[in-house]
RNA sequence: GGUCCCAUCGUCUAGUGGCCUAGGACAUCACCCUCUCAAGGUGGAGGCACGGGUUCGAAUCCCGUUGGGACUGCCA
């Protein structure tokens, strides 16, 4: 007995969907607790008008991205056609498909306005023969029950009457999805089909074709289990739309998530890990996953849950780690990818690579995704900071106190024996104090005219960072702007 | 309209008849820590859609109601 075949079947859109990175993703879980198991990628590119090379190049590198390694492929369902072809006309030979020449106008009056949608079965009998405008359509057995044992929902019944006479081959000649599916699911011995909900109504009809497959081959291929996964959704619990929501997993690889992070994630949305911790090792996820206990309900996508995730998976990477992987987004030329739209503020010539391996601890523990990082450090590489005007005039221009802080500081920091944090902490302190003023509100203004905003890492360390003269010169340009 | 699916805190979920005065996580609120912001710590508020059964006992089983969703293409 060998393992699961599975496969991740998606058509190229454009970019990769969560929720495709979702089904691919648990369709790999299934493949990976076994070691036997085979996991598949078929890019279903038979629609023309889906069918751009830099699509399916996507899907590539966003699985690349993922880690979700195949066994076997990647394929392409266009590459199949002939396969296809023959199937259909196989199946057409034995009776299981027939011609039809109904145009969708002359269904509409035969049927009459607000008439229940599908097929009404006009050419089922008429013995028609191939022609210019004729399409392909299957048979379904007007008795019985369809079973769909669906792992996750259990047995699912259709009426098979209920069920219309769909077309399987377009009147161009052109083999449709539910074909082409289940001729490829044959082919590559699948054993558990694992895709979203939205394919449950599909799975009878492809249940027929594959026992109409296996009959007029004589090739008794055992029929796949099905798996249909809980929709995503979004806030409005409309299934997600690729408009109106944050779906392209790339923009989530852009913005600087982990991909252990958006995995992690992702397994969470239907399904948990046993015990109550959250983020667990990708090697407990294969481990743990059963699809039977995949939840029946649809699921919400939630960006601030996978976003404090990404900010646990950030702060546990060593010093190191953080700091190799951030290149992409604070030295995008020296790193092999860059992310898209996001460049730093800085130029090359500006950055100072040392100075960022020191900063980098700084800003690990504050920020949630790597995109984040920029605004933060950018006043280390700039030459001057990008002030915030409305802090700078909260506390210093319409604050005397924070000219008085100002220029005291250039007093004591020039004199500072020592250009460290716990001396610049010291005279900051010594500062206020004569002031009367506390620790928190004496080194606002210091901070606002050094690194332009009220918000940052910490102060002194970072003045320390900086150097005496920078530090200096942005004083005196604070307090020369006032 | 028809077919099908679904229903535990705002969100993701644990729960498979007694361990549940329902557990965890995100979000939220308060406090602590603190040079800002975070992070971290502590604590709080917050849920079994409703109605009938079955049972000694129901979040868990059955039926109905209500609500949500998917599909309903000569797309995949």
């Amino acid at each position: 007995m060998s393992g699961p075949r599975v496969r991740f079947a998606p058509s190229p859109t454009g970019y990769f969907h969560v929720g495709s990175a979702r089904s691919a993703l648990f369709n790999w879980f299934v493949a990976r607790q076994d070691p036997e198991g085979v996991f598949i990628l078929r890019v279903e590119d038979t629609d023309e008008s889906r069918n751009r090379e830099e699509w399916v190049e996507g899907i590539y590198s966003a699985m690349n991205w993922l880690g979700l390694t195949l066994d076997e492929g990647p394929f392409r369902q266009s590459d199949n056609a002939a396969a296809h072809d023959s199937a259909a006309q196989l199946l057409r030979r034995s009776g299981y498909l027939y011609y039809c020449d109904c145009t969708f106008a002359e269904l509409e009056t035969r049927k009459g306005p607000g008439a229940t949608p599908g097929y009404d079965g006009f050419c089922r009998e008429r013995g028609l023969e191939r022609g210019p405008t004729t399409a392909l359509r299957f048979r379904t057995p007007r008795e019985g029950v369809t079973i769909v044992r669906d792992l996750i929902r259990g047995d699912v019944e259709f009426v098979n009457n209920l069920i219309d006479d769909f077309v399987v081959v377009k009147s161009s000649g052109a083999v449709l999805y539910a074909l082409a599916n289940v001729t490829d699911d044959r082919h590559d011995r699948i054993t558990h089909v694992i895709r979203g909900e939205e394919h449950l109504a599909n799975a009878p009809k492809q249940m027929m074709l594959w026992e109409a497959l296996n009959a007029a081959t004589g090739d008794e291929v055992a029929l796949a289990f099905y798996a249909h996964l809980p929709l995503l959704v979004n806030e409005q619990r409309k299934k997600l739309s690729k408009r109106k929501d944050p779906v392209a997993t790339e923009s989530y690889r852009d913005q600087g998530y982990l991909p252990e992070a958006f995995v992690n994630y992702l397994a969470l949305l239907g399904w948990s890990p046993r015990g109550d911790e959250e983020i667990v090792a990708l090697s407990t996820l294969i481990e743990q996953f059963r699809l039977a206990d995949v939840s029946h309900s649809p699921a919400f996508f939630d960006v601030k849950k996978l976003t404090h995730m990404n900010g646990e998976y950030l702060r546990a990477l060593s010093l190191d780690e953080f700091i190799d992987r951030s290149a992409p987004w604070v030295a995008p030329w020296s790193s092999a990818w860059q992310p898209s739209d996001r460049e730093p503020p800085w130029r090359e010539d500006q950055f100072d690579q040392h100075l960022y391996g020191l900063v980098a601890h700084l800003v690990q523990e504050r920020v949630a995704t790597f995109a984040e990082i920029p605004s933060m450090v950018a006043f280390f590489f700039l030459d001057e900071p990008t002030l915030d005007e409305a802090s700078f005039a909260k506390v210093i221009v319409n604050d005397p106190l924070g000219r008085d802080l100002l220029r005291g500081a250039v007093q004591r920091f020039e004199r500072l024996a020592s250009w460290d944090a716990a001396s610049l902490h010291d005279a900051t302190l010594a500062l206020g104090e004569e002031m009367g003023l506390a620790l928190r509100k004496s080194q606002a203004p210091i901070r606002c005219a050094v690194t332009g905003s009220l918000v940052g890492p910490p102060l002194f360390e970072s003045l320390e960072l900086l150097g005496r003269e920078k530090t200096l010169r942005r004083l005196r340009v604070a307090l020369e702007r006032v």
